[in-house]
DNA sequence: AATGAATGAGTGTTCATTCAT
DNA sequence: GATGAATGAACACTCATTCAT
């Protein structure tokens, strides 16, 4: 509970405070760290980048990685804030009466906010891996919480005899990856196609709830 | 074409000739590069891991990203060689009469492949954003060759009626993302786990082809 | 002489306008100089402990240095102030019949100032071989002022038949050595060992003046 | 005894293996470090004093740190091997009736030591204050060892009834510091000032003699 | 008088790469 | 082929000092 506290603190205290400065370094390192990486990266490069001298990055972020966490931690917090809230069972029951429904207002939500922390979630999933700080809050936060939660959830509408008979962890990464993989593909492999993002995404449900067979 | 070969040459190229000494570079450095990055690994580390002198690495390749492609190529070759022979569509015919079965061979093969090479596999996904080189070999084979071939290889099943009315292009994206979704999960993130290969396989190919939903 | 007047003024200066603020920042950097030297010390460090922002610390002294010396300067003009009495002769004459007793009176004077003033007599002895502001104060106030006084005072007491027929030099050097000897080890080797001081003073004295002194 | 074993080892490992650049590196350290300290001398200085490469340093010395303690510490255990010889007694014994000679013989053999090593020797009584290994170090091989056999030895001379009724740790104290104090106002103070070695050491020693002599 | 954000030169250290042996 | 000493540019980070508030 605390843990998710802080998190969340983390996510207003920065919001608000930023100077005009720590905003342009803000800006320059997310920009910089999704193009060439963290490891690759230079506290000058984003110095330059930012307008701002290199010391000054130091003054408000008292190590590299410190810069890094300030952009990616409120990322990942705000990517699964709607998965935390505490009643969320109640908000489906009274708004969503099939999954369908529901996956098709998450992913919808979900896109609206990727669209506008593209750059951020791409550093986020990109230095996972090289960060055993990262690796440990996305196990904790995601792999745990959200993840049972999305189990209790497919569990609510199996109840209701909208989903099949088969294991719920397993439903729970089929829809995810798909939707993922939607949304991955969407915004990381291909962002400058022409998308006609309602249709990708109506499909997409269609495909996760029937399935891709033919009678 | 070149570049086909070129690839595909490194790859013999390497199998064969590689000294004692340049095996253990190789190994040194996947395990790292794996770990923590590619630029985060120095080459006196992968040196001291190989027990070999640092000046040993740049005699047999002429920089350390040299090293890195050297790895990473031929993984990215091999991955999709299945895909990449000339007549795939007769072998499916003579082979797999329905998609679900055509399926479940593949993800059985292609498992087959990660769980030997999986670290390289990694190290591959992991580097492939920050580096033009790989970027560009990733959109020419994959993204172009094997996406395409994918879609004609739905056509073809539609065609045989066992598929239903939805572009290809986005039946591929969700087939190929549930089943990278599958493998992804069960070799990067939760490794350790418990599976049961054969049962998971089974059920998301049962998803994909036949939805989640009820009735 | 005016290098002298400098050298007193800065000495009352301070004892009185020091403000609150001032006088922490001077405490903190007393403290923290003997400890780990002044090229070590930041002025951060420095603002920090003493519960002040960096920048007062400049509008006291226009430099780091200048806060050196304002610590280091007045340490040892009243260290050798004693010596810089303009009628020392005459206050030996009437108050101190025996070399032995001159030494007695004055061992357990400047102990008594060193007790109070250890930590910025420690800085002085520490920091002189690193600046030659310093150097050159001691060298004019010490080696030659006090060296000289010091010397006729032997030649005062040689004349009433006290002290050996050895060079002045040499028995100042040897008296000098031996009770700096004392207080060194006493105050900054082992300061926290159990002392008898007088009877160590006794010792010393007793030591020098059968050393030197006339049958 | 590991620890002093060690101090040794060090003590020619180093004087036989050092590579040329190695040698100009420890060199210009020396000669630096003496002059603006430790803290105040930066290792592109050395470098450039050096004539070599900045990184040139850290491949044979891991930090700046091991450089210092590569010249101190070599220093402190030649400093006192004299006093360290397991059968001291007995060579004072054989070669020194008297107090007075074995003082003399010392002063003289440790002068010429000094001579020889006396920027090092500069290095080592300016550091210790600001390096708690060299403190310990010091306190360790000076305070306990060397100071407990300077103990055991006047007491030797007590016995021959040469030396008066005062502590031994008093005496050996005075005629440490009389003899530091010659040999740091000689070397450190005024090292280019006009020496009469022989006969300032043979008034030292006449000085100690007669201030704890016996008769 | 006091602050603390901002600076940019400088710090110790690591880096990929070269080359004489 | 293999070594490892040597390089100098680059690195993350700290510094004393300034100045607008």
């Amino acid at each position: 509970m605390s843990e998710e506290k802080n998190i969340f603190k983390q996510l207003f205290d920065e919001e608000e405070s930023l100077t005009e400065k720590q905003q342009k370094i803000v800006e320059a390192a997310i920009e910089m760290f999704a193009e060439k990486g963290y490891a690759s990266t230079s506290t000058s490069q984003i110095a330059k980048k930012a307008g701002v001298a290199e010391g000054t990055i130091f003054r408000h972020y008292k190590t590299k990685k410190d810069l890094l966490l300030s952009i990616v931690s409120p990322t990942m917090a705000k990517l699964i804030a709607p998965f935390v809230i505490r009643d969320l069972n109640k908000v489906l029951d009274a708004k969503y009466d099939r999954y369908e429904d529901f996956l098709k207002a998450m992913i919808l939500n979900r896109q609206e906010f990727l669209k506008e922390n593209m750059t951020a979630f791409k550093i986020l999933i990109q230095e996972i891996p090289f960060h055993p700080e990262l690796k440990e809050q996305f196990r904790e936060h995601i792999a745990e919480k959200v993840f049972e939660k999305f189990v209790r959830l497919v569990d609510h509408y199996k109840e209701k005899g909208q989903i099949i008979d088969l294991p719920s962890p397993a439903v729970v990464r089929f829809s995810a990856t798909s939707i993922f993989g939607l949304l991955i593909v969407r915004y990381l492999f291909l962002p400058e196609a022409d998308w006609n993002d309602e249709k990708e995404i109506e499909m997409t449900v269609q495909m996760i709830v029937n399935g891709i067979g033919k009678g």
